[in-house]
DNA sequence: GCAAATACTGTACCTGCGGTACGGTTTTTG
DNA sequence: CAAAAACCGTACCGCAGGTACAGTATTTGC
Protein backbone atom coordinates (compact mmCIF):
# COMPACT_ATOMS: atom_id res chain seq x y z
CA UNK A 1 0.00 0.00 0.00
CA UNK A 2 2.29 2.36 -1.11
CA UNK A 3 2.30 6.37 -0.77
CA UNK A 4 1.38 6.00 -4.78
CA UNK A 5 -2.23 4.56 -4.01
CA UNK A 6 -2.82 7.16 -1.67
CA UNK A 7 -2.54 10.00 -3.81
CA UNK A 8 -4.21 7.94 -6.74
CA UNK A 9 -7.13 7.26 -5.01
CA UNK A 10 -7.34 10.93 -3.97
CA UNK A 11 -6.95 12.09 -7.40
CA UNK A 12 -10.01 9.85 -8.24
CA UNK A 13 -11.99 11.39 -5.50
CA UNK A 14 -11.73 14.55 -6.73
CA UNK A 15 -11.89 13.72 -10.21
CA UNK A 16 -15.44 11.98 -8.81
CA UNK A 17 -16.91 15.16 -7.10
CA UNK A 18 -16.16 17.08 -10.61
CA UNK A 19 -17.02 14.95 -13.16
CA UNK A 20 -20.44 14.71 -11.12
CA UNK A 21 -20.87 18.77 -10.75
CA UNK A 22 -19.36 19.87 -13.73
CA UNK A 23 -19.55 16.64 -16.20
CA UNK A 24 -16.30 15.40 -17.79
CA UNK A 25 -15.75 17.20 -20.66
CA UNK A 26 -15.65 20.38 -18.03
CA UNK A 27 -13.34 18.31 -15.74
CA UNK A 28 -10.55 20.55 -15.63
CA UNK A 29 -7.19 18.69 -14.62
CA UNK A 30 -5.95 21.78 -13.48
CA UNK A 31 -8.43 21.75 -11.11
CA UNK A 32 -7.95 18.84 -10.00
CA UNK A 33 -4.10 18.66 -9.49
CA UNK A 34 -4.91 22.31 -7.42
CA UNK A 35 -7.31 20.68 -4.77
CA UNK A 36 -5.26 17.52 -4.33
CA UNK A 37 -2.22 19.30 -4.19
CA UNK A 38 0.16 17.85 -6.70
CA UNK A 39 1.00 19.14 -10.20
CA UNK A 40 0.19 18.23 -13.65
CA UNK A 41 2.92 15.89 -14.11
CA UNK A 42 2.50 14.16 -11.31
CA UNK A 43 -1.45 13.69 -12.47
CA UNK A 44 0.18 12.24 -15.90
CA UNK A 45 2.21 9.97 -13.80
CA UNK A 46 -0.62 8.17 -12.63
CA UNK A 47 -2.84 8.53 -15.52
CA UNK A 48 -1.86 8.20 -19.03
CA UNK A 49 -4.14 10.62 -20.18
CA UNK A 50 -8.21 11.36 -19.11
CA UNK A 51 -9.89 8.63 -20.69
CA UNK A 52 -7.43 6.11 -18.24
CA UNK A 53 -8.55 8.65 -15.51
CA UNK A 54 -12.14 7.56 -16.63
CA UNK A 55 -11.63 4.49 -16.92
CA UNK A 56 -10.21 4.01 -13.47
CA UNK A 57 -12.78 6.04 -11.99
CA UNK A 58 -15.55 4.06 -13.05
CA UNK A 59 -14.30 0.97 -12.27
CA UNK A 60 -14.10 2.32 -8.71
CA UNK A 61 -17.35 3.38 -8.75
CA UNK A 62 -18.77 0.09 -9.83
CA UNK A 63 -16.84 -1.78 -6.90
CA UNK A 64 -18.12 0.67 -4.16
CA UNK A 65 -21.76 0.38 -5.65
CA UNK A 66 -21.48 -3.60 -5.92
CA UNK A 67 -20.21 -3.79 -2.25
CA UNK A 68 -22.98 -1.17 -1.10
CA UNK A 69 -25.44 -3.98 -2.39
CA UNK A 70 -23.53 -6.94 -1.47
CA UNK A 71 -24.23 -4.94 2.46
CA UNK A 72 -28.18 -3.94 2.09
CA UNK A 73 -29.40 -7.22 0.15
CA UNK A 74 -27.14 -9.39 2.23
CA UNK A 75 -28.30 -8.03 5.84
CA UNK A 76 -32.02 -8.46 4.14
CA UNK A 77 -30.84 -12.16 3.47
CA UNK A 78 -29.81 -12.06 6.85
CA UNK A 79 -32.71 -10.94 8.54
CA UNK A 80 -35.63 -12.88 6.59
CA UNK A 81 -35.74 -16.31 5.38
CA UNK A 82 -38.26 -15.06 2.68
CA UNK A 83 -36.95 -14.09 -0.16
CA UNK A 84 -39.18 -11.28 -0.75
CA UNK A 85 -38.83 -10.14 2.97
CA UNK A 86 -35.13 -10.37 2.36
CA UNK A 87 -35.69 -8.34 -0.88
CA UNK A 88 -38.06 -5.80 1.11
CA UNK A 89 -35.61 -5.23 4.07
CA UNK A 90 -32.83 -4.67 1.20
CA UNK A 91 -34.39 -2.03 -0.06
CA UNK A 92 -35.58 -0.40 2.99
CA UNK A 93 -31.89 -0.45 4.19
CA UNK A 94 -30.82 0.99 0.70
CA UNK A 95 -33.65 3.80 1.25
CA UNK A 96 -31.96 4.61 4.41
CA UNK A 97 -28.37 4.28 3.13
CA UNK A 98 -29.39 7.11 0.76
CA UNK A 99 -31.37 9.40 2.92
CA UNK A 100 -28.23 9.40 5.24
CA UNK A 101 -25.96 10.72 3.00
CA UNK A 102 -24.51 13.56 4.29
CA UNK A 103 -25.62 15.83 1.61
CA UNK A 104 -27.46 13.51 -0.78
CA UNK A 105 -26.24 11.47 -3.24
CA UNK A 106 -23.63 13.10 -5.49
CA UNK A 107 -24.81 11.53 -8.66
CA UNK A 108 -24.43 8.43 -10.27
CA UNK A 109 -21.37 7.62 -12.46
CA UNK A 110 -22.69 5.70 -15.18
CA UNK A 111 -25.31 8.22 -15.42
CA UNK A 112 -22.46 10.85 -16.49
CA UNK A 113 -20.96 8.77 -18.87
CA UNK A 114 -24.39 7.85 -20.51
CA UNK A 115 -25.11 11.32 -21.11
CA UNK A 116 -20.87 12.13 -22.14
CA UNK A 117 -20.53 9.01 -24.40
CA UNK A 118 -18.99 10.69 -27.44
CA UNK A 119 -16.11 11.47 -24.67
CA UNK A 120 -15.62 8.29 -23.99
CA UNK A 121 -13.62 5.26 -25.82
CA UNK A 122 -15.19 2.04 -26.25
CA UNK A 123 -14.07 0.43 -23.61
CA UNK A 124 -15.31 2.98 -20.78
CA UNK A 125 -18.58 2.92 -22.30
CA UNK A 126 -18.14 -1.04 -22.31
CA UNK A 127 -17.53 -1.28 -18.59
CA UNK A 128 -20.47 0.93 -17.99
CA UNK A 129 -22.97 -0.88 -19.99
CA UNK A 130 -21.47 -3.98 -18.24
CA UNK A 131 -21.38 -2.92 -14.79
CA UNK A 132 -25.38 -1.76 -15.19
CA UNK A 133 -25.96 -5.21 -16.87
CA UNK A 134 -24.25 -6.93 -13.81
CA UNK A 135 -26.56 -5.54 -11.37
CA UNK A 136 -29.94 -5.74 -13.52
CA UNK A 137 -28.67 -9.52 -13.20
CA UNK A 138 -28.02 -9.78 -9.70
CA UNK A 139 -31.77 -8.33 -9.11
CA UNK A 140 -33.00 -10.58 -11.87
CA UNK A 141 -32.06 -13.64 -9.87
CA UNK A 142 -33.56 -12.21 -6.53
CA UNK A 143 -36.44 -11.65 -8.15
CA UNK A 144 -36.74 -15.29 -9.62
CA UNK A 145 -36.28 -16.46 -6.18
CA UNK A 146 -39.18 -13.95 -5.15
CA UNK A 147 -41.31 -15.60 -7.82
CA UNK A 148 -40.55 -19.34 -7.53
CA UNK A 149 -42.24 -18.56 -3.66
CA UNK A 150 -44.81 -15.55 -4.25
CA UNK A 151 -46.66 -15.75 -7.73
CA UNK A 152 -46.50 -12.22 -9.59
CA UNK A 153 -50.28 -10.45 -9.43
CA UNK A 154 -49.98 -8.97 -12.95
CA UNK A 155 -47.82 -11.02 -15.85
CA UNK A 156 -44.97 -8.41 -15.48
CA UNK A 157 -41.42 -9.33 -17.22
CA UNK A 158 -38.82 -9.89 -14.66
CA UNK A 159 -36.30 -8.89 -16.46
CA UNK A 160 -37.93 -5.14 -16.48
CA UNK A 161 -38.63 -5.08 -12.79
CA UNK A 162 -35.06 -5.83 -12.41
CA UNK A 163 -34.18 -3.10 -14.80
CA UNK A 164 -36.52 -0.64 -12.80
CA UNK A 165 -34.58 -0.64 -9.79
CA UNK A 166 -32.13 0.68 -11.91
CA UNK A 167 -33.66 3.54 -13.46
CA UNK A 168 -35.93 4.47 -10.42
CA UNK A 169 -32.25 4.85 -8.35
CA UNK A 170 -30.75 7.08 -11.48
CA UNK A 171 -33.93 8.65 -11.64
CA UNK A 172 -34.22 9.67 -8.17
CA UNK A 173 -30.93 10.33 -8.07
CA UNK A 174 -31.53 13.20 -10.67
CA UNK A 175 -35.21 14.06 -8.90
CA UNK A 176 -33.21 14.99 -6.01
CA UNK A 177 -30.33 16.74 -7.48
CA UNK A 178 -32.49 18.60 -9.14
CA UNK A 179 -34.91 20.02 -6.49
CA UNK A 180 -32.38 20.16 -3.76
CA UNK A 181 -34.24 17.72 -1.81
CA UNK A 182 -32.25 14.48 -1.11
CA UNK A 183 -35.63 12.67 0.24
CA UNK A 184 -37.02 12.27 -3.06
CA UNK A 185 -34.42 9.72 -3.68
CA UNK A 186 -35.45 7.63 -0.62
CA UNK A 187 -38.91 8.24 -1.11
CA UNK A 188 -38.81 6.11 -4.88
CA UNK A 189 -36.51 3.73 -3.18
CA UNK A 190 -39.39 3.02 -1.57
CA UNK A 191 -42.26 3.56 -4.18
CA UNK A 192 -40.18 0.59 -5.75
CA UNK A 193 -40.39 -1.00 -3.08
CA UNK A 194 -43.88 -0.58 -2.49
CA UNK A 195 -44.42 -2.27 -6.39
CA UNK A 196 -42.37 -5.40 -5.41
CA UNK A 197 -44.67 -5.38 -2.36
CA UNK A 198 -48.09 -5.39 -4.40
CA UNK A 199 -46.62 -7.30 -7.63
CA UNK A 200 -45.57 -10.38 -5.10
CA UNK A 201 -47.35 -10.37 -1.78
CA UNK A 202 -50.37 -11.88 -1.24
CA UNK A 203 -53.67 -9.97 -1.76
CA UNK A 204 -55.18 -7.63 0.79
CA UNK A 205 -58.26 -8.53 -0.85
CA UNK A 206 -58.11 -12.31 -0.18
CA UNK A 207 -56.14 -12.15 3.43
CA UNK A 208 -57.03 -8.79 5.45
CA UNK A 209 -56.20 -7.68 8.52
CA UNK A 210 -52.35 -8.56 9.68
CA UNK A 211 -50.72 -8.44 6.65
CA UNK A 212 -46.98 -8.81 6.81
CA UNK A 213 -45.60 -5.29 6.91
CA UNK A 214 -41.64 -5.64 7.25
CA UNK B 1 -41.17 34.35 -39.15
CA UNK B 2 -37.90 35.79 -40.21
CA UNK B 3 -34.77 34.09 -41.50
CA UNK B 4 -33.46 34.95 -38.52
CA UNK B 5 -35.71 32.48 -35.80
CA UNK B 6 -35.15 29.75 -38.67
CA UNK B 7 -30.53 30.28 -38.48
CA UNK B 8 -31.41 30.33 -34.42
CA UNK B 9 -33.70 26.91 -34.36
CA UNK B 10 -31.36 25.39 -36.23
CA UNK B 11 -28.10 26.54 -33.87
CA UNK B 12 -30.58 25.08 -31.19
CA UNK B 13 -31.49 21.78 -32.90
CA UNK B 14 -27.83 20.94 -33.41
CA UNK B 15 -26.59 22.45 -29.80
CA UNK B 16 -29.01 20.28 -28.39
CA UNK B 17 -27.85 16.88 -30.23
CA UNK B 18 -24.04 17.96 -29.55
CA UNK B 19 -24.87 18.56 -25.93
CA UNK B 20 -27.08 15.13 -25.30
CA UNK B 21 -23.64 13.17 -27.00
CA UNK B 22 -20.99 15.26 -25.32
CA UNK B 23 -22.01 16.95 -22.22
CA UNK B 24 -22.79 21.08 -22.68
CA UNK B 25 -18.94 21.63 -21.33
CA UNK B 26 -17.34 19.52 -24.48
CA UNK B 27 -20.32 21.16 -26.83
CA UNK B 28 -17.65 23.56 -28.93
CA UNK B 29 -19.54 26.42 -30.48
CA UNK B 30 -16.95 25.88 -33.50
CA UNK B 31 -18.44 22.51 -34.01
CA UNK B 32 -22.05 23.79 -33.93
CA UNK B 33 -21.29 26.77 -36.46
CA UNK B 34 -19.21 24.64 -38.78
CA UNK B 35 -22.84 22.55 -38.89
CA UNK B 36 -24.85 25.23 -39.09
CA UNK B 37 -23.14 26.79 -41.43
CA UNK B 38 -22.70 30.18 -39.88
CA UNK B 39 -19.53 31.87 -38.54
CA UNK B 40 -18.76 32.80 -34.78
CA UNK B 41 -20.22 36.17 -35.42
CA UNK B 42 -23.38 35.25 -36.59
CA UNK B 43 -23.51 32.53 -33.69
CA UNK B 44 -22.92 35.50 -30.94
CA UNK B 45 -25.43 37.34 -32.84
CA UNK B 46 -28.00 35.17 -31.79
CA UNK B 47 -26.54 34.26 -28.18
CA UNK B 48 -24.60 36.89 -25.76
CA UNK B 49 -22.78 33.46 -24.87
CA UNK B 50 -23.13 29.82 -23.87
CA UNK B 51 -25.28 30.38 -21.05
CA UNK B 52 -28.01 32.22 -22.89
CA UNK B 53 -27.70 28.94 -25.62
CA UNK B 54 -28.27 26.63 -22.44
CA UNK B 55 -31.33 28.54 -21.43
CA UNK B 56 -33.12 28.75 -25.02
CA UNK B 57 -32.24 25.03 -25.58
CA UNK B 58 -33.68 23.92 -22.14
CA UNK B 59 -37.24 26.49 -22.70
CA UNK B 60 -37.20 24.58 -26.37
CA UNK B 61 -36.54 21.38 -24.73
CA UNK B 62 -39.30 22.16 -21.72
CA UNK B 63 -42.15 23.29 -24.59
CA UNK B 64 -41.78 20.30 -26.89
CA UNK B 65 -41.88 17.85 -23.99
CA UNK B 66 -45.08 19.86 -22.74
CA UNK B 67 -46.70 19.33 -26.27
CA UNK B 68 -46.25 15.73 -26.28
CA UNK B 69 -47.79 15.31 -23.09
CA UNK B 70 -50.68 17.52 -23.74
CA UNK B 71 -50.98 15.36 -27.07
CA UNK B 72 -50.96 11.90 -25.75
CA UNK B 73 -52.89 12.18 -21.97
CA UNK B 74 -54.84 14.49 -23.74
CA UNK B 75 -55.66 11.88 -26.21
CA UNK B 76 -56.08 9.36 -23.62
CA UNK B 77 -59.08 11.57 -22.09
CA UNK B 78 -60.67 11.46 -25.17
CA UNK B 79 -60.49 8.08 -25.60
CA UNK B 80 -61.87 7.22 -22.15
CA UNK B 81 -64.41 8.77 -19.52
CA UNK B 82 -62.48 7.16 -16.68
CA UNK B 83 -59.68 9.03 -15.50
CA UNK B 84 -57.72 5.83 -14.45
CA UNK B 85 -58.10 4.35 -18.40
CA UNK B 86 -57.79 7.76 -19.64
CA UNK B 87 -54.02 7.90 -17.97
CA UNK B 88 -53.34 4.15 -18.76
CA UNK B 89 -53.55 5.02 -22.28
CA UNK B 90 -52.01 7.94 -22.40
CA UNK B 91 -48.90 6.02 -21.00
CA UNK B 92 -49.73 3.28 -23.45
CA UNK B 93 -49.41 5.87 -26.33
CA UNK B 94 -46.20 7.57 -24.80
CA UNK B 95 -44.63 4.04 -24.75
CA UNK B 96 -45.43 3.74 -28.58
CA UNK B 97 -43.68 7.26 -29.42
CA UNK B 98 -40.88 6.65 -27.12
CA UNK B 99 -40.25 3.18 -29.10
CA UNK B 100 -41.13 4.83 -32.38
CA UNK B 101 -38.26 6.79 -32.12
CA UNK B 102 -35.98 6.26 -35.17
CA UNK B 103 -32.47 5.76 -33.29
CA UNK B 104 -34.07 5.67 -29.41
CA UNK B 105 -34.51 8.36 -27.58
CA UNK B 106 -31.93 10.80 -27.88
CA UNK B 107 -31.61 12.19 -24.05
CA UNK B 108 -32.93 13.92 -21.35
CA UNK B 109 -31.64 17.72 -21.72
CA UNK B 110 -32.80 18.28 -18.18
CA UNK B 111 -30.75 15.01 -16.59
CA UNK B 112 -27.99 16.65 -18.75
CA UNK B 113 -28.04 20.13 -17.22
CA UNK B 114 -28.39 18.06 -13.81
CA UNK B 115 -25.01 16.48 -13.90
CA UNK B 116 -23.67 19.20 -15.24
CA UNK B 117 -25.09 22.07 -12.68
CA UNK B 118 -21.94 24.03 -11.97
CA UNK B 119 -21.70 25.13 -15.77
CA UNK B 120 -24.91 26.76 -15.60
CA UNK B 121 -26.17 29.87 -13.73
CA UNK B 122 -28.72 29.64 -11.39
CA UNK B 123 -31.45 30.99 -14.07
CA UNK B 124 -30.77 27.76 -15.99
CA UNK B 125 -31.42 25.56 -13.18
CA UNK B 126 -34.38 27.41 -11.93
CA UNK B 127 -35.53 26.47 -15.42
CA UNK B 128 -34.72 23.10 -15.17
CA UNK B 129 -36.30 22.58 -11.91
CA UNK B 130 -39.73 24.04 -12.13
CA UNK B 131 -39.88 22.34 -15.41
CA UNK B 132 -39.79 18.38 -13.80
CA UNK B 133 -42.29 20.66 -10.68
CA UNK B 134 -44.51 21.49 -13.50
CA UNK B 135 -44.77 17.78 -14.90
CA UNK B 136 -45.00 16.60 -11.57
CA UNK B 137 -47.68 18.89 -10.60
CA UNK B 138 -49.65 17.77 -14.23
CA UNK B 139 -49.29 14.07 -13.27
CA UNK B 140 -49.91 14.41 -9.56
CA UNK B 141 -53.35 16.17 -10.84
CA UNK B 142 -54.13 13.35 -12.80
CA UNK B 143 -53.45 10.98 -9.94
CA UNK B 144 -55.48 12.83 -7.77
CA UNK B 145 -58.74 12.52 -10.10
CA UNK B 146 -58.17 9.00 -10.36
CA UNK B 147 -57.43 8.78 -6.28
CA UNK B 148 -61.22 10.53 -6.14
CA UNK B 149 -62.69 7.28 -7.92
CA UNK B 150 -60.34 4.38 -6.85
CA UNK B 151 -58.95 3.73 -4.27
CA UNK B 152 -55.19 2.88 -3.91
CA UNK B 153 -54.76 -0.48 -3.08
CA UNK B 154 -51.53 0.69 -1.15
CA UNK B 155 -51.22 3.76 1.24
CA UNK B 156 -48.64 5.70 -0.86
CA UNK B 157 -47.90 9.24 -1.14
CA UNK B 158 -49.50 10.37 -4.52
CA UNK B 159 -46.59 13.22 -4.78
CA UNK B 160 -44.13 10.10 -4.98
CA UNK B 161 -46.22 8.25 -7.73
CA UNK B 162 -45.93 11.32 -9.41
CA UNK B 163 -42.46 11.97 -9.03
CA UNK B 164 -41.58 8.27 -10.15
CA UNK B 165 -43.35 9.27 -14.05
CA UNK B 166 -40.37 11.53 -14.41
CA UNK B 167 -37.61 9.43 -12.58
CA UNK B 168 -38.99 5.99 -14.66
CA UNK B 169 -38.45 8.15 -17.94
CA UNK B 170 -35.53 9.90 -17.20
CA UNK B 171 -34.06 6.31 -15.73
CA UNK B 172 -35.26 4.83 -18.98
CA UNK B 173 -33.78 6.95 -21.36
CA UNK B 174 -29.92 6.24 -19.55
CA UNK B 175 -30.75 2.23 -19.26
CA UNK B 176 -31.82 2.21 -23.38
CA UNK B 177 -28.50 4.21 -24.16
CA UNK B 178 -26.49 2.28 -22.22
CA UNK B 179 -27.63 -1.06 -23.38
CA UNK B 180 -28.37 0.59 -27.08
CA UNK B 181 -31.68 -0.56 -26.79
CA UNK B 182 -34.51 1.83 -27.28
CA UNK B 183 -36.89 -0.93 -26.28
CA UNK B 184 -35.92 -0.49 -22.50
CA UNK B 185 -37.49 3.09 -22.30
CA UNK B 186 -40.64 1.61 -23.47
CA UNK B 187 -40.78 -1.34 -21.38
CA UNK B 188 -39.94 0.84 -18.33
CA UNK B 189 -43.03 3.17 -19.31
CA UNK B 190 -45.39 0.18 -20.03
CA UNK B 191 -43.74 -1.24 -16.05
CA UNK B 192 -44.50 2.12 -14.54
CA UNK B 193 -48.21 1.81 -16.21
CA UNK B 194 -48.65 -1.82 -14.72
CA UNK B 195 -47.19 -0.22 -10.98
CA UNK B 196 -50.40 2.72 -11.90
CA UNK B 197 -52.60 -0.63 -12.77
CA UNK B 198 -52.48 -2.26 -9.69
CA UNK B 199 -52.30 0.82 -7.59
CA UNK B 200 -55.91 1.52 -8.84
CA UNK B 201 -57.43 -0.80 -10.47
CA UNK B 202 -59.99 -3.42 -8.88
CA UNK B 203 -58.27 -6.10 -7.61
CA UNK B 204 -58.46 -9.25 -9.81
CA UNK B 205 -58.43 -11.13 -6.75
CA UNK B 206 -61.90 -9.78 -5.84
CA UNK B 207 -63.58 -9.40 -9.55
CA UNK B 208 -61.55 -11.89 -11.52
CA UNK B 209 -62.55 -13.26 -15.07
CA UNK B 210 -63.31 -10.21 -17.75
CA UNK B 211 -61.35 -7.51 -16.01
CA UNK B 212 -60.67 -4.08 -17.84
CA UNK B 213 -57.38 -4.66 -19.94
CA UNK B 214 -57.03 -0.94 -21.38
C1' DG C 1 -38.72 51.48 -54.04
C1' DC C 2 -36.15 53.01 -50.40
C1' DA C 3 -34.56 53.44 -45.79
C1' DA C 4 -33.93 51.11 -41.73
C1' DA C 5 -33.74 47.16 -39.17
C1' DT C 6 -32.22 42.53 -39.29
C1' DA C 7 -28.99 39.06 -40.05
C1' DC C 8 -25.19 38.14 -40.69
C1' DT C 9 -19.44 37.91 -42.45
C1' DG C 10 -14.29 38.72 -41.64
C1' DT C 11 -10.41 39.67 -39.07
C1' DA C 12 -7.77 40.08 -35.27
C1' DC C 13 -6.80 39.17 -30.73
C1' DC C 14 -6.60 37.54 -25.66
C1' DT C 15 -7.05 33.90 -22.23
C1' DG C 16 -7.15 29.36 -20.42
C1' DC C 17 -7.05 24.40 -20.86
C1' DG C 18 -5.83 19.64 -22.46
C1' DG C 19 -2.04 17.42 -23.63
C1' DT C 20 3.06 16.35 -24.75
C1' DA C 21 7.92 16.10 -23.80
C1' DC C 22 11.63 15.59 -20.99
C1' DG C 23 15.08 16.36 -17.63
C1' DG C 24 15.70 16.76 -12.76
C1' DT C 25 14.61 15.72 -7.75
C1' DT C 26 12.74 13.72 -3.74
C1' DT C 27 10.82 9.82 -1.33
C1' DT C 28 10.03 5.26 -0.45
C1' DT C 29 11.30 0.55 -0.29
C1' DG C 30 13.79 -3.86 -0.66
C1' DC D 1 22.58 2.17 0.14
C1' DA D 2 21.00 1.61 -4.45
C1' DA D 3 17.19 1.23 -7.32
C1' DA D 4 12.62 1.86 -8.18
C1' DA D 5 8.65 4.76 -7.38
C1' DA D 6 6.67 9.11 -6.98
C1' DC D 7 6.81 13.04 -8.04
C1' DC D 8 8.40 18.55 -9.62
C1' DG D 9 9.52 22.41 -13.24
C1' DT D 10 9.51 24.27 -17.44
C1' DA D 11 8.58 24.96 -21.94
C1' DC D 12 5.68 24.33 -25.57
C1' DC D 13 1.57 23.32 -29.03
C1' DG D 14 -3.16 23.70 -30.64
C1' DC D 15 -7.86 24.43 -29.81
C1' DA D 16 -11.80 26.61 -27.79
C1' DG D 17 -14.49 30.39 -25.56
C1' DG D 18 -15.05 34.89 -25.80
C1' DT D 19 -14.48 40.01 -27.14
C1' DA D 20 -14.32 43.85 -30.29
C1' DC D 21 -15.52 46.05 -34.16
C1' DA D 22 -15.97 47.29 -38.92
C1' DG D 23 -18.20 45.92 -42.95
C1' DT D 24 -21.87 43.64 -45.93
C1' DA D 25 -25.93 41.27 -47.53
C1' DT D 26 -30.84 40.51 -46.78
C1' DT D 27 -35.25 41.26 -45.33
C1' DT D 28 -39.02 44.16 -43.86
C1' DG D 29 -42.14 48.13 -43.02
C1' DC D 30 -43.87 52.14 -44.96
Amino acid sequence: MGKGLETRERILAIAEASVLAKGFGATSIDEVIAEAGITKSGFFYHFRDKNELARAMLLRYVEANDQLFDEVFGRGRELADDPLQAFLIGLKLLAEVMADLPSGHPGCLIASVCYQERLFDREVRTIAANSVQGWNARFRATLDEIAAVHAPREPVDLDTVADMMSCIVDGGIIMAKLMDDPRRLERQVLAFRSFVKMLFAPSEAVRPARAATA
